[in-house]
Formats: C-alpha cells, sequence, structure tokens
DNA sequence: GACCTAAGTTAGGCCAACCTAATTTATGAT
DNA sequence: ATCATAAATTAGGTTGGCCTAACTTAGGTC
C-alpha cells in the first residue's frame, strides 16, 4: 500500500511563504492556534497583510483556519516548516563551527539562507560540522525526516531563589542581547544558580560559572533553563 | 576632495535585478551592447519583458539605453555586476573545495545562494579556501574591489591541426556537458593537442594528457584554451 | 442585555516581474 | 527606393506580497 510516493521534495514554496510557516509553527508551540496579529508582530508586516496570506496558505492546505481564531499548520504546513528551520539552524550552526562566525550574527545571515538553499546543500553542511543536534542558541535541529523533539524548559525569569539550572537556550533574535549574555557567560550548558529575586519584575541575582552577575526580568525571560535538582542528603530509596 | 563617501555598501538589488546585470556584463564582453533578444534567451525570459527591465534599470542608472540598440552597463551597473558575479563564483569555489560538490551541480546552488549571501559571508568562505583566483570551471574570481581581468582566450573550437593549448575554462551553464568533460579528461589545466579537425564543423580529434578523445565542434565552442606557443628549434637568442 | 475595545477582515491601491498579442523600427536584399 | 524580416517595443493582463483606511466581529464589563 505504500505505493504513489509523491516526486517532489521541494514544493516550491516562496521565501515570505516559509517565513510564514515558521512563524506559525513558533506561535502554535504555545498549544494555542497562531493569531493574525501575533504573525504580524513577528514578521514584522501589517495584519492587514497578514490575513490575505492566511487565506492564500489555507488556499494551499499548508494551514487550516477559523475566521477570527487564528491559524493552525496542516501535516503539510508543518512538514514544510520544520524543513525551513532544519535549514535556518543547520545554517546557523555551520556558520559559527566551519566559518567562525560569531553568534550574534548568524541569525541575519540564516534567514535569508534558508529559502536559498538546498536539502542537499544543508545535509553536507550538517555531516561537515558532525551532525550537531542544536544551533548555537541551543534551539534544536529538526531531523532530515522532518520530526523534532522540543525539550520543555523553563524561562530562567520563572527560577526561585536558590534553584540551580543549566542554560538550555537563548532567544536569538536580538544581535544585541546575544552580545550582551554572551558577555556574561550565559550560554548553552553554563550553569546558572538564582541567588536573589527583587519582587515586582526586578533584577535577579546570579551566579554564572562562580561569577555573580545581575540581570533584569526582561531578559531573563529569554533565557531558558533546564532545572538542575538540588542534591538530596540521603541517596534515593 | 575625497569628501561625501557614499556609505551603503549594497544598493539593495532584487534578485531578478542582479541577474539582468550579470547577463548584460557577460554578452557585453564581446564589445557590443547587450542585445534585448540575447538577454532575454540567456534568463530564458520574453523579450517583451526584457524591454521592460531594461526601462528600470536605466532608471536606475544601472545601465544606458539607447532604444532599439541594445543595453550597456555603466560604471555602477558593472560594479554590480562584478560583486554578483564574485559571489557566484567564490560560493562555485566554496562547495567544492569545502564542501565535496562535484564541479557540476555547483552552479544552480550559486546561482540562487549569490542572492542571498553577504560579503561577509563571501569574505569568509574565499578565505577559507585560500582566495582562489579562479572558479571550479575556469572562471576567475573579481576581487573584493570589483576588479577583473579577464585572459583573452580561444576556443578549442578554433584551433587548427597541430596546435597544442592549455584548458583554462569551460561553459558551467549546463551540467551533462560538465559531466561529460570530466569523463574526458578536459579540466582546467589539462593539456590538450588538436591531432585532427574534420571540415564543415566536424568532429575533432584529440590528445588529452596522452588519451585520444574526439569531440563535436559545438562542444569544443565551450572549451577556451589558451595556445602553448611551439618550441623553438633554437632558443630565442 | 448593551456596549466598548481589541482583533480581524475587507476594500482598494501599489510595485516588481513576469506573460501574450499587437505594433513599430531597423536593416539588408532586391 | 521598397520591402520583407527580425528585433524591439508597447499595450494590456496576471500574480505575489505588501500597504492604509474603513469596516465587522468576538468577548468581557457594567
Amino acid at each position: 500500500m505504500s505505493a504513489a510516493r509523491a516526486p517532489k521534495v521541494h514544493p516550491e514554496l516562496t521565501g515570505p511563504v516559509e517565513d510564514y510557516l515558521k512563524a506559525i509553527y513558533e506561535l502554535e508551540r504555545s498549544g494555542e492556534p497562531a493569531e493574525t496579529n501575533a504573525i504580524a508582530r513577528l514578521l514584522d508586516i501589517a495584519p492587514a497583510s497578514v490575513s490575505g496570506m492566511i487565506r492564500r496558505l489555507a488556499d494551499q492546505g499548508l494551514i487550516t483556519h477559523e475566521r477570527y481564531h487564528g491559524a493552525r499548520l496542516t501535516a503539510a504546513g508543518r512538514r514544510a516548516a520544520l524543513q525551513t528551520l532544519r535549514r535556518h539552524r543547520v545554517i546557523e550552526a555551520y556558520l559559527t563551527s566551519a566559518l567562525g562566525y560569531s553568534w550574534d550574527r548568524v541569525h541575519d545571515e540564516a534567514e535569508r539562507l534558508e529559502h536559498a538553499a538546498s536539502d542537499e546543500l544543508i545535509d553536507r553542511m550538517a555531516a561537515a560540522i558532525g551532525e550537531p543536534a542544536t544551533d548555537p542558541h541551543g534551539a534544536p535541529i529538526p531531523t532530515r525526516e522532518g520530526t523534532l523533539q522540543e525539550q520543555s524548559l523553563v524561562p530562567l525569569a520563572a527560577l526561585d531563589a536558590g534553584v540551580v539550572a543549566r542554560v538550555e537556550r537563548v532567544g536569538d533574535r536580538n544581535a544585541e542581547r546575544l552580545r550582551y549574555l554572551g558577555e556574561l557567560g550565559i550560554i548553552p550548558g553554563a550553569s546558572v544558580q538564582v541567588v536573589a529575586r527583587a519582587p515586582f519584575e526586578g533584577p535577579i541575582a546570579l551566579r554564572v560559572q562562580n561569577a555573580s552577575r545581575t540581570i533584569g526580568a526582561s531578559l531573563a525571560q529569554h533565557i531558558l533553563v533546564a532545572v538542575v535538582p538540588p542534591k538530596r542528603p540521603r541517596p534515593p530509596r
């Protein structure tokens, strides 16, 4: 019964369409459908334009859309989004590993190249740098087959004082923020402990790899961590 | 007096515009202005569409255009064309040297990437593979500053029997042709001697690095060579 | 239950790039 | 000098992707 496999790999999506699908994928991670205004904000496009594109994407079978109630990716749309995401993240990883880019300059470059690179190129790049599992900002790279397991991570801003965690991922959309985080040593893999938290979204005091740092709450919102379970006094059992 | 230097590096040309400028540059190498139909053939676009684009390019100051008499690049247009050509050729060279591409697959990939890659990326790629002077097909790579010295080469099809020459460059627009030339050992740097030529555009018998080959005249048209001066009986003076 | 506001959509335009069909111009042969 | 032909252009149309301004709808507040 596995006859009649679709032959074309690339359904020939335009750059803007790929961008919309990526945005919708990102927004839908919360479980909720992607709202028109949210897409518009993310892509820096007028909401009216998003409405128009949403209709076209629905016509192409890439999303479903209930009027006034946001968009959801179809299986085809999700496949395309993950493929674009894979391209983006492999390119970012390659640029840092193979060409000496700093982690704050790769996003913009990848944003353009992801629409032009063939799957062959992406595969060769991935192979050349040892098939990394994540991009330089800690975001997981979808497999060639289009699967992606998202870890469930917590924003650093949500941790209580005393908690120890490991930085897993940081937001990649702002180059200046990345540069600053780099200076602070807040990069994927780093260990952080919340020393103190001021109330009312106040500053958060941290230990980062034995250095003391204090950051604002909104910055901490873009730092995703995995909590390290506290040492127990006695071994389990 | 060298004040008021233009600050923007990228005048923000669209992909299609870059393609037109490349095509016009290529056609103008013969000395003649680039004709509408020739551009249309090269880009696989209807002549009427080329007429339209020619007007826009002239408005932007990238070409000059005398009605019914073809287009010529302005200094600005030539600069843009050379920059795009540099991108294209550096990408081709990088893909073969660093990522294991065969020389017949790089053209299409470069054709898309050249419009998306930043100058920084191109410079890093060029540096990573040792600043090559030519792309894999022997075409010279313009410098960062936009200078390019074209060698004056001869099509193999134009050589008389007996002449010895070195392959300098082959046409890169046809992947199958490239694959075949590769099989025959006809690659830049190879030494060829014309053993015999049949008249009326007939086949050409060659020695290629001590192997015997026979090719058609139209194929020989796409092989550019530098003639090796015959050994003199006596050394010059 | 009426109403206000935010979110979303429709209406109407614009621009870049393409197309086909119809027309105009240049040019070489007679 | 005329004319046939090829080259180039104009006319008119389409599509994708954006815009602003005007409108409709959903949903919570009083």
